[in-house]
DNA sequence: GAAAACGACTAACGAATGTTAGTATATTAC
DNA sequence: GTAATATACTAACATTCGTTAGTCGTTTTC
């Protein structure tokens, strides 16, 4: 058999990681099984293992690619010079992107990262949580400045960031509108739902 | 072994998709062996076959026990005379509470659905873009008659159904609200998001 | 052009999977 | 009390699982 091509879209890791991803997305980590993946490569199951050394790695590497993305973007976002109110729909609308243009991914790191095994599950949730923390301190901040009105913040993250996920479904619908609308009606429903009436 | 104790929850055949949605719910529908169940439920696996036919039964009976559940439910307050604001709030109290009070069944409803097998599969995709569906013209209703901003409909459903499963991370939480106050402030969030600036 | 590295293959492993067959015991119905 | 039903058990089945070992051709390196 001919080897994995790997001209395009990087190493052949980066093949097998990138197929994965489609395949975890669409039938699950756990119902999907190293021939299933050969067979999207197109190798053998055995050949896989010259380049990752066990089924877990991919799902790690899925996951933390992932996490670190979104880490690293909210750091920068919350050091920068805006209010409360520009910080969250930074946050949001990178969210959203991601969620469109690096679908697969993002979308197996949010559903998945329960099958990773210690010490990466222990690590991903922490990082987890640590960003949740983030961002509920910015929307805390923004209280206080009455920017934003009186809810609980932990709440408002868990609504949001659900919320952006549900874009699953748009990727899955018919007749969907374009990815900029989609981002403008997340964006404006979820801001106003949080902007303090006055 | 000793008979499964059937006094409390109904038949054995309950108890048995009592326990199966929970640990469905922790682990995940293909993560999840019938012989992990039987351990939970106290009994060899093979004790099992007594009380369901397979693997997938199981699964069948949680999803289209909530799928009914919620679709009876939307009909009601569709057909009840409130305006369109009041019948989305409507459904969405009713869905943070049946997150809130049955939250494994739900869950499990809502992300391991993928793992039927047709004709089950076709029939709860069915259901389900019905669902939507209902909701999205409850809220085109409420744009029409100018309770309603104008956004995507679709695009609003999506962001509200996906929001309420975020329970799930409320449910994991250490220092949780309580359940009323977080349905409030979900509801105050979600619901302020789509009424009409004016 | 020889040596080294890469990456595919076949074959097989032990473990885990869902499920069935057959049997024994406890509960229920009459 | 006896017959029938319900429900537990042990043992085993055929598959599928992730993964390893060993081999051989191809590509890269110098």
């Amino acid at each position: 058999m001919s080897k994995i091509k790997s001209n395009k879209n990087g190493t052949r890791k980066d093949v097998i990681i990138s197929k994965a991803a489609r395949l975890f997305r669409e039938k699950g980590y756990s119902a999907s099984s190293m021939r299933d993946l050969a067979e999207e490569v197109g190798v053998e199951a055995a050949s896989l293992y010259n380049h990752i050394s066990s089924k877990s790695e991919i799902l790690q590497e899925i996951c933390f690619k992932v996490a670190n993305k979104f880490m690293s973007h909210i750091e920068a976002i919350d050091n920068s010079p805006r209010d409360s109110i520009a910080k969250i729909e930074a946050v949001l609308r990178f969210h959203v992107q991601q969620m469109i243009h690096h679908y697969e991914e993002v979308y197996v790191s949010d559903r998945e990262w329960k099958h990773l095994v210690d010490p990466y599950l222990s690590n991903y949730q922490n990082q987890r949580r640590t960003y949740r923390q983030r961002m509920a301190q910015i929307i805390e901040n923004g209280i206080q400045k009455g920017e934003i009105k009186i809810i609980d913040a932990p709440t408002a993250v868990l609504i949001m960031l659900h919320a952006v996920s549900g874009i699953e479904s748009w990727h899955r619908s018919k007749k969907k509108i374009s990815g900029e609308l989609l981002e403008e009606n997340m964006l404006m429903i979820l801001i106003d739902g949080l902007r303090s009436n006055k």
